[in-house]
DNA sequence: TTCCTTGCTGACCGGTTGGTCATTAATTAT
DNA sequence: ATAATTAATGACCAACCGGTCAGCAAGGAA
């Protein structure tokens, strides 16, 4: 009984060798990986991984575009469903959301981005526009909703939901940074919250 | 009457190169630049950046160290002098601050230290004891003096004055992610401010 | 004017790595 | 079994770029 020296797997492999280059992007940044450590990471040789993808910045392109926001997605149809009060909603899955944020990939992405973003300016409207934009958007309506219930008043909220994201971008780029140096994310997260929630209750 | 093709400044050399490599860095990031590219747009060759700097990753330390905060020094100063009232302080000089630094040389020192970092812990370190220590420190100081004047209640600001540099933050990494979609950070500083001063305020 | 010091140049080298392709072998069809 | 197909390999190439250095010329001294 021989073992044969690789299986043939044509679905899984672009999968597999773009889960190893976010590793290796995550790790050593775009422009630090080589393609040879990738296909090692995969388990694969190099000349498949360019059987797979044209060249590197292909598979960089395939690394953004598979991390998007399925979590983002929940959220908003949480928002949507009207079911909770806005003061309920924000303690409960917005709060959560937040919290969740600077352990998902996205500070990666963000970190991806910032450094090689100026190089592909469609990939960066693309997660503006999937991410950023749809998110800032649900904000703003959900804010709008609780003005119209009665819930909350009209204040510069209303115009800036970034106030919200301020802390969580605040925790992805310290934990990308200052890895080593403790910050507690959560009540940084939790004291933004109490904040707007006072300033905009009625 | 000749002119001689070149002239000698061994004094200015050096800033001269720091400040194209800075420019540089700015615009391709630090694995993307050749040496030669920031020499040829400092005016000089090659090898004379290499006269001055050992490496390229010399050459890197210096332009980060050569970015440093004297602005903030001289925030520092203001709120050590105790003359304003911690409203005061916060509407005036620390309001001007924060509206100052998105489109100071900042957000592109964080650039590079999110992309290289990785790689220079001494600089990530350098950069957290001068610039982050230092004005996290100088905002808990001010909040607490803030408390014992009777200005301010005790409240999560205490112990996370981070929530002041937030929108800061994310007014960076906007500008850096996203400079064609306008931002008004003004505003958006003015809001944090107006919210934290709310929630704090006896 | 001549000589000396040294700031400065630019041709060159060698290691690294993105990308290619002829070959091999796992799998499927006959 | 055997042939046909194609997923997968890995040796190889060529360009690119960080770093070197022998020599040139600017500026000062005598």
């Amino acid at each position: 009984m021989k073992t044969p020296r690789y299986r043939r797997r044509k679905e899984d492999r672009p999968k597999e060798i773009v889960a190893a280059a976010f590793a290796e992007f995550a790790e050593h940044g775009y422009a630090a990986t080589k393609v040879e450590d990738v296909a090692a990471r995969a388990g694969v040789s190099k000349g498949l991984t360019y059987l797979y993808f044209k060249t590197k910045e292909d598979l960089f392109r395939a690394v953004i575009r598979n991390v998007v926001g399925e979590r983002l997605d929940a959220l908003i149809d949480v928002v949507e469903q009207e079911q909770l009060s806005g003061e309920a909603f924000l303690r409960g899955p917005m709060l959560d959301f937040m919290k969740r944020v600077p352990d998902s990939p996205i500070p990666v992405v963000i970190q991806l981005l910032l450094a090689e973003g100026g190089r592909h300016p469609d990939l960066v409207k693309y997660y503006f526009d999937n991410i950023v934009a749809k998110g800032l958007q649900a904000i703003r309506r959900f804010v709008a909703r609780g003005v119209a219930r009665g819930e909350f008043r009209v204040t510069a909220v209303n115009e800036l939901p970034q106030l919200f994201l301020a802390p969580v971008v605040l925790a992805m780029i310290w934990r990308l940074l200052f890895p080593e140096r403790t910050l507690d994310t959560d009540k940084l997260m939790e004291a933004q919250l109490e904040m707007i929630l006072a300033w905009i209750k009625v």
